[in-house]
RNA sequence: GGUCUGAUGGCCGAGUGGCUAGGCAGAGGUCUGCAAAACCUCGUACAGCGGUUCGAAUCCGCUUCAGACCUCCA
């Protein structure tokens, strides 16, 4: 098998994946903050790192992904009197904090599974670990590289920069940031303009609140990762993955964070999914330009011409390469949508193929080693899907009769469509299917009055029969066997 | 202002120092009672200006434009 190269942030280039402990794969990736319902922005990390996920198990490696939960913590801004996201949810619903997290937990992992996005084998809640977080500060107060301040307490970067080079990831120097950015008004706590939470001493009132050795409080969003990363993959691990926008501060702070406590950046391999811009411009909460995925999926939202099925999404997704920025427009949307149905049809036509003894090969196994080269080339995934639809090409073909295949290979062509469309690009048909079992046999009566009204040559009525199917989402297809029907 | 990306045909998007993805849309054709589907054929695009080179869209420089991060965001 060929080595897969992976862009890895950290060096800015593409490096071979070696894991530290194979075959072991330890994968680590930020996961949702759950104060809102997820949108368009959330599935593409989601996608990109399950096409890692599969991708690496289809390569023989035992991955343990874990993918946490952002429950507390997450401030809407640095400033001390940030108010914690979920907290500020929580208040304006008049719910329990946690109540607020569950919600918006249930509804990702909904979305999730509508994407085909397998699940993590571990999906830690920041609230649930509070007390390897307490840890882990102390291991850093211990080591030096933090101070305590009024009950909170804070990362000291200043002093860390001048034994390790802090911007290391973001390609970022402290000077520079320092010179560029204006200081806030001092009524900070920090001692450092760029220093940031560890431990934030709870204000009266704020519900989320644990006891620690500097007083009640609550950790700070950049050490929840570090600690539940370590906790199951160890202080050294192999990939950490989040989207581009994480990289500062978040992803900095963490390796900040490791390397002041072990010595290392924690993660060997640091990759990044790029952003989905909406005419041009980011997706993201804080513009308010999001979709969410339900809005998606059922085409409520002003900007959508009509619903879109999540493997559309998923496939929109994919099209692009995951370090591009994807823009969406409608037009893209049911470009994909187009294209999907088009690829989905042919996997399904391979079974209508008849293997004949005397063909002679048409190149499968070439077929297949290029979509596994485009894989392996920083999971390529556009390339591998312009490999697909040369496939779609052929199976048409052999379905036509216009070309002929053995059985051998015709075996060999199934098991690999269906291993790259299904198991690695996580791909799956989206037949309707219908609840009582009527529709079918019922469809297949209008047929039987169609094909008899072509029988006599009654065209008003086999077309009337066709238009009124059509009218109720049924498409008629004739073909040398009779006519087929799908929804 | 600092750091960093990007600019590809009607749209979306790969890629790359010479063999010039793919999808969608469009044109013509085959098939069909007509459609639909499928198949065949068709578009020589890489922001602008210089430079390097036998040869650049691909490398270098400048210009213009766009975006991301620098405050929370996937």
């Amino acid at each position: 098998m060929k080595d897969l190269y992976i862009y890895n942030t950290l060096s800015r280039s593409k490096e071979r994946f070696e894991p530290l402990a194979p075959p072991h794969v330890g994968l680590y990736v930020c996961g949702p903050t759950v104060y809102g319902y997820p949108h368009l922005g959330h599935a593409r990390p989601a996608v990109t790192f399950d096409i890692l996920l599969r991708y690496l198990r289809e390569r023989g490696y035992k991955v343990r992904y874990v993918r946490n939960i952002t429950d507390v913590g997450h401030l809407e801004n640095d400033a001390d009197e940030g108010e914690d996201k979920i907290a500020r949810k929580a208040a304006l619903e008049q719910l329990e904090p946690m109540e607020v997290a569950q919600y918006y937990t249930n509804s990702y992992h909904h979305a999730m599974e509508r994407l085909n996005v397998l699940p993590p084998s571990i999906e830690p809640r920041a609230s649930g670990h509070i007390i390897e977080q307490i840890e882990l500060i102390k291991q850093i107060l211990a080591a030096g590289y933090a101070y305590e301040s009024n009950g909170s307490v804070y990362f000291d970067v200043g002093k860390y920069d001048a034994a390790h080079h802090y911007g290391r990831l973001s390609g970022r120097s402290l000077e520079d940031m320092r010179a560029n950015t204006r200081a806030l008004d001092g009524q900070s706590d920090k001692r450092g303009a760029f220093d940031f939470a560890l431990w934030k001493k709870a204000a009266t009132g704020h519900i989320m609140r644990w006891p620690s050795p500097w007083g009640d409080g609550f950790p700070g969003w950049h050490l929840e990762c570090s600690a539940m990363s370590a906790k199951y993959l160890g202080e050294r691990f192999d990939i950490h993955g989040g989207g581009l926008d994480l990289l500062f501060p978040h992803h900095e702070c963490e390796i900040a964070q490791s390397t002041a406590t072990c010595g290392h950046d924690g993660a060997h391999y640091w990759m990044h999914n790029n952003m989905i811009t909406i005419n041009g411009q980011k997706m993201g909460k804080s513009l308010g330009n999001f979709i969410t995925l339900d809005e998606l999926f059922t085409g409520s939202h002003p900007l959508l011409a009509q619903a879109y099925s999540p493997m559309t999404v998923r496939f929109f997704i994919l099209q692009a390469h995951y370090r591009s920025t994807l823009d969406f427009s409608n037009e893209a949307l049911q470009a994909a949508e187009k294209g999907l149905s088009r690829l989905m049809a042919a996997v399904t036509a391979i079974d209508k193929i008849v293997p004949s003894d005397a063909a002679t090969p048409i190149g499968a196994g070439k077929l297949t080693e290029r979509f596994y080269t485009a894989m392996n080339d920083d999971l390529n995934t556009p390339v591998a899907i312009a490999v697909l639809f040369d496939l779609v090409r052929t199976i048409n073909q052999l379905a036509e009769g216009q070309l002929f295949i053995s059985p051998d290979e015709l075996d060999e062509l199934r098991r690999a469509a269906h291993r790259m469309v299904f198991d690695i690009l996580g791909l799956r048909s989206e037949e309707i299917v219908s609840d009582s079992g009527l529709v079918a046999p019922l469809v297949g009566m209008l047929l039987e009055m169609r094909t008899e009204a072509k029988a006599r040559k009654d065209w008003a009525a086999s077309d009337s029969i066709r238009d009124r199917l059509a009218a109720l989402g049924i498409t008629i297809k004739d073909t040398k066997d009779g006519a087929e029907w799908s929804l």
